[in-house]
DNA sequence: CTGGGGAAGGGGCCC
DNA sequence: GGGGCCCCTTCCCCA
C-alpha cells in the first residue's frame, strides 16, 4: 500500500516537472522568438545600410573609371601634341590660393579672346595661329561702380562652354604621365641639391648621357637655357629645378584700376617660402609630374629673400585652375624702391667682369629668378592634390580670390627688378600686363602672351626642315638661315658673313681688339664673355671632368674629349 | 687654355 | 596689336 502511494506520488511529480519543463521550453521558445524577429530587423536594416553604401561605392566606381578613360584620351591627345607642351601641366594650379582683394576692388572673370595655347586644345603648330576662348580676371577699381571702398570682393568665374575643366585636364596630364618614369637627369636635377662645385665627372664615352649633363654646371646651364630660367648661374639651379609652374592656359589676371594707385608691400622678403623653379622643358617634358612634390619638398631656398610673395599665396591649395596667368595693372606706383641686391651667393660667376649692361642683365636675371619663385610650390600642389574626384568638382571657386593683396606688392619688385628700374621708371609704356608667372610686366597681351612661353615652354613654330620648335616666329626665321645659308651680316674689314647681327658685332671685336671682359683675379683680358667664364673656372679649380684612363681632371668637358681623343684614341 | 663662331633664348622697340 | 627687327646674352663646339 505504502509503496502503491509511494508510485503515485512519483508520478504526480514526474507530470509535475514534465509540465514546468514544456512551459519553460515554451517561454525560452518565445523569448527567442521575440529576440529573432529583433535581430532580424537589425539585420535587414544593416543589409538596407550595407546596399546603400554598395550603390554608393559603385557610383564611385563608375565615376573613376570614367574619368579614367577621359584620362586616357587626354593622354593619347597629348601624345599627338608637341613634347614641349607637355610640361604645361605642372603649370596648371599654380595660380591657385587664397587671399583677398585689397579693399575697393570688385573682380570678375570673363572671358577673352586671344591667341593663347590652351592646354585642352591642340596647338596650331605652324605658326600658332589658334585661337581659344581664355579668361581674363579683371579687377576694377569698386568706385567705378559705386561700391564703397573696402567693399568686399566679388569673384566670379565663368566657363567657357564647351571647354574642359582645366583641372580636369590638369588631373589628366599628371595622371598621365604619372605612369612614366622621369629621366635620370631629372631625378637628379630634381633631388639633388647643386652645390655649388661642380661634381667629378668621369666621361665613359664621347658624349655624356643625361646623367652626366645634369650632373654638371655647364649642362645644367643648358638645361636652364632651355628651360624656364633665363640665367645660367649655377647657384640659380636650386631653384632651377624647381617648378616653375603656373599655367598654359594663358589666363589673364586683369586688374584695372581707374586712377594710380599706391601698392603698398604688406609682405616681406622675410617670408620664407619654399622656392624653387622648373626644369628646362626640354626634359620635364617627359618628367613624372609625380616626382615634382618631392622635389619641392625636399628643395627649399628660405635664403632668397626676394620672393615672391604672390607665389605662396598662388600656390596654396586652393590654387586657381589657369594655365597661364596675367596680371594686368593700369598703374602702380612703387614705394620704398629697394635697390636691388644681389647676394654674393648669388652673384653669378662672372659678375664684375662683365660689359657694361650686363649688370643690367643680372638685374634682369634676378628679376627672372624671383619670377621663378613664383612658380615655386604649385606643381606641388598641382600634383599632389590631383586627384580624379577634386577634377570634378566644382571649378576653382578660389578662382582669383587670391593674391591681389600679394601679388600687386610683389609686382612691383619684380618689374623693378625686370626693368632695372621699377614701375615708375621713366618706362614711357605703360606695361600694364602682369605675367602670372614672374610678375614681369608688358605693355600690350600679346608680349604677355609671348613672354608666358617661356615658362609654359610652348613652342609653337617649328622649323619644316628640322624639326626644331622656337617660341617665337622671329626665332625660327632666324633659325631658317641655318638651313638656307643665309648671312646677311657682313664684316666690312675681311668680308667674313654672319647669320646674325650679334656674331658680327662679336667678330668685330678682332679687328678692333676690343676685350671687354677682364678677370679680375689675373688680370686677363677677353673678347667673349664665355671665354672669361671659362678661365675663371681655371682660378676657381673646378675639374669636375675626370679621365677614366688616366684620372686627369679637367675643367671643361671638351678638354676632357681633347685628352682623350689625343691621349688615349687606341684605348 | 684661349680665341672665335654658330645658334638659340629673351627683352625692347619700332613700324 | 602684331610682326619684325635689333640687341644682349648664353651655351656649345671647334681650331
Amino acid at each position: 500500500m505504502a509503496n502503491v502511494n509511494c508510485m503515485g506520488f512519483h508520478t504526480q511529480i514526474a507530470s509535475i516537472m514534465e509540465v514546468l519543463a514544456n512551459a519553460a521550453v515554451v517561454e525560452i521558445c518565445k523569448v527567442v522568438d521575440d529576440d529573432y524577429a529583433v535581430f532580424r530587423v537589425e539585420i535587414s536594416q544593416s543589409q538596407k545600410e550595407n546596399r546603400g553604401l554598395r550603390r554608393k561605392l559603385q557610383l564611385l566606381e563608375l565615376k573613376v573609371a570614367r574619368e579614367r578613360a577621359e584620362r586616357t584620351i587626354r593622354e593619347r591627345v597629348l601624345a599627338s601634341r608637341p613634347s614641349s607642351v607637355k610640361i604645361l601641366d605642372r603649370y596648371r594650379g599654380m595660380a591657385r590660393g587664397e587671399g583677398h582683394f585689397t579693399g575697393g576692388h570688385r573682380s570678375f572673370v570673363k572671358p577673352a579672346e586671344h591667341n593663347a595655347w590652351r592646354d585642352d586644345q591642340p596647338i596650331a603648330i605652324n605658326e600658332g595661329t589658334g585661337t581659344s576662348t581664355q579668361h581674363v580676371i579683371v579687377i576694377e577699381p569698386a568706385d567705378a561702380e559705386a561700391v564703397g571702398p573696402g567693399a568686399s570682393s566679388l569673384v566670379k568665374q565663368e566657363r567657357t562652354e564647351g571647354e574642359e575643366d582645366p583641372q580636369h585636364s590638369r588631373d589628366i596630364h599628371a595622371g598621365a604621365a604619372a605612369g612614366v618614369a622621369p629621366p635620370v637627369a631629372m631625378v637628379d636635377l630634381a633631388t639633388t641639391p647643386q652645390p655649388r662645385t661642380r661634381p667629378s665627372i668621369t666621361e665613359v664615352s664621347g658624349t655624356l648621357n643625361a646623367v652626366l649633363k645634369s650632373e654638371t654646371d655647364t649642362e645644367t646651364h643648358r638645361l636652364l637655357h632651355t628651360g624656364f630660367d633665363h640665367g645660367s648661374d649655377p647657384e640659380r639651379l636650386l631653384l632651377g629645378r624647381l617648378g616653375c609652374s603656373p599655367a598654359p592656359d594663358s589666363k589673364y589676371l586683369l586688374y584695372e584700376n581707374s586712377s594710380p594707385r599706391t601698392v603698398h608691400s604688406h609682405q616681406d622678403s622675410s617670408d620664407a617660402l619654399e622656392t624653387g623653379n622648373d626644369l628646362s622643358r626640354s626634359y620635364t617634358t617627359e618628367m613624372d609630374p609625380g616626382i615634382m612634390p618631392l622635389v619641392l619638398e625636399t628643395q627649399t631656398d628660405l635664403s632668397r629673400g626676394d620672393w615672391n610673395p604672390f607665389s605662396s599665396s598662388v600656390c596654396s591649395e586652393e590654387c586657381l585652375d589657369k594655365k597661364g596667368e596675367v596680371i594686368v595693372i593700369d598703374e602702380v606706383k612703387v614705394e620704398g624702391d629697394a635697390p636691388l641686391t644681389c647676394n654674393a651667393d648669388e652673384t653669378p660667376i662672372w659678375k664684375g667682369y662683365s660689359q657694361g649692361n650686363t649688370s643690367d642683365f643680372l638685374d634682369c636675371r634676378d628679376g627672372l629668378e624671383t619670377s621663378l619663385n613664383v612658380a615655386t610650390h604649385s606643381p606641388s600642389h598641382v600634383f599632389r592634390d590631383r586627384d580624379p574626384v577634386s577634377t570634378s568638382m566644382a571649378p576653382s571657386d578660389s578662382h582669383g580670390r587670391v593674391f591681389f593683396d600679394q601679388v600687386f606688392n610683389s609686382n612691383d619688385r619684380a618689374r623693378d627688378k625686370v626693368r632695372g628700374g621699377g614701375a615708375a621708371s621713366g618706362n614711357s609704356k605703360e606695361k600694364r600686363f602682369l605675367c602670372m608667372f614672374c610678375n614681369k610686366g608688358f605693355s600690350c597681351l600679346q608680349k604677355v602672351e609671348i613672354h608666358q612661353r617661356v615658362h609654359t615652354g610652348e613652342n609653337p613654330f617649328n622649323c619644316t626642315q628640322c624639326e626644331k620648335r622656337f617660341s617665337r616666329q622671329d626665332h625660327l626665321k632666324r633659325h631658317q638661315r641655318v638651313h638656307t645659308g643665309e648671312k646677311p651680316f657682313s664684316c666690312p674689314q675681311c668680308e667674313k658673313r654672319f647669320s646674325q647681327a650679334g656674331d658680327l658685332k662679336r667678330h668685330q671685336r678682332v679687328h678692333t681688339g676690343e676685350k671687354p671682359f677682364s678677370c679680375t683675379q689675373c688680370h686677363m683680358r677677353f673678347a667673349l664673355a664665355g671665354n672669361l667664364k671659362m678661365h675663371l673656372k681655371v682660378h676657381e679649380g673646378e675639374r669636375p671632368f675626370t679621365c677614366m684612363h688616366c684620372g686627369k681632371r679637367f675643367s671643361e668637358r671638351s678638354y676632357l674629349r681633347t685628352h682623350q681623343q689625343k691621349k688615349h684614341s687606341a684605348v
